[in-house]
DNA sequence: GCTGCTTTCCGCCACT
DNA sequence: CTAGTGGCGGAAAGCA
């Protein structure tokens, strides 16, 4: 994936009004410092925007940007940082940036930051994948685009081609993957170490396939609720043992689901469940009917009708569009 | 699709 | 007075 039979690969990073400083900068640290065996860099970063010049930071200073959107055709890995004052426009992408990122071709990888997610969702590339953003914002990432299989638990997915993170500094953790899937731990421990972070935070190979990772820093209330349910997804899953395990009061439960994760503990578990069905379909020759099994639905049909009202395809024609070979 | 039973969701309100 | 909690009940959803 990505890789250039001539010169460096090329990481354009797509900045638009607003940007934040820290998100745009880390694409530049940790593809920019990354070194071969030999001593050679083996990306070259650039950044680019609608127009050359001057481009706003959410802070007090803007920064100047060399390129425009040509960049982004000769480009192996686009990257897109969040950029508040657009994100949160219902339709982030204007039509210039829709037809650019409409013209890259299928070869080239693509990337976001915290809610650049969004930019990638409404282009559609994200439709039937996996992706996260962050969490504050998963609620609404979720109304706007339910056809996106949203983790707002993990802090990066990688979908192959498209790969998305959460919040902030865990696009420091997908730079590292990519870097990492492109030219070994070697080299990603390298660029790590001398960035100072860790080379690979707390949940390892977990994260490659999209389980939850715990995220410290937040939702407190639930985890506890959630982490329990995650042993069981295969069996039902009753709101008043849920709550048990708090312990907590049913009402409590779903008040702290409903502020944590915007949503109900059910369509939490559901999301869950589709997540562990959907991984089977795409790593695994088991029926239909035994991945419902044990996923927690109680039968084809009660998979099959939730797979469609969420993702908006049926579990066989998702094992044929994203069966992993191999 | 219909029916009847069970579970869940959430506003409201009382209690600590 | 505020903040968090949790019981209640009607509407809705899920399920056989």
């Amino acid at each position: 994936m990505g890789e250039v039979t001539t010169g460096r690969h090329r990481v354009a990073v797509l900045v638009r009004h607003g940007v934040r400083p820290l998100e745009l900068g880390l694409v530049h640290q940790i593809f920019g410092q990354a070194r071969l065996g030999d001593g050679t860099a083996p990306y070259e970063v650039l950044t680019c925007a609608a127009r050359t010049g001057a481009v706003r930071t959410d802070s007090d200073f803007a920064v100047h940007v060399e390129h425009d959107y040509a960049a982004l055709t000769t480009a192996d890995t686009v990257v897109v940082p969040a950029s508040q004052e657009t994100d949160e426009d219902d339709d982030p992408l204007d039509h210039e940036l829709r037809a650019a990122l409409s013209a890259l071709g299928p070869e080239v990888r693509v990337a976001s930051v915290c809610t650049g997610a969004f930019v990638l969702a409404a282009a559609g590339l994200l439709d039937g994948r996996r992706a996260t953003t962050h969490w504050l914002s998963a609620e609404r990432f979720r109304t706007l685009y339910p056809r996106v299989r949203l983790d707002p638990d993990v802090l990066y997915v990688d979908e192959g081609r498209v790969l998305t993170s959460a919040g902030e500094a865990s696009g420091i953790d997908l730079c590292l993957h990519m870097v990492r899937g492109d030219h070994g731990v070697a080299v990603a421990n390298d660029v790590a170490r001398r960035t100072v972070v860790p080379p690979h935070r707390a949940g390892g190979q977990a994260q490659f396939l999209g389980r939850p990772v715990p995220e410290p820093q937040v939702a407190t209330t639930t985890a506890a609720a959630r982490a329990w349910a995650l042993e069981r997804l295969h069996e039902p899953i009753a709101l008043t043992d849920l709550a048990a395990v708090g312990p907590m009061s049913v009402r409590t439960l779903t008040r702290a689901f409903r502020a944590e994760l915007g949503m109900s503990p059910t369509e939490w578990i559901v999301q869950r469940r589709l997540d562990l069905a959907c991984e089977l379909l795409e790593r695994s020759d088991l029926p239909v009917e035994q991945i419902a099994d044990r996923a927690g639905f109680g039968s084809a049909s009660g998979l099959r009708k939730h797979f469609v009202a969420r993702l908006g395809i049926a579990p066989r024609s998702y094992r044929t569009t994203f069966r992993v070979r191999g």
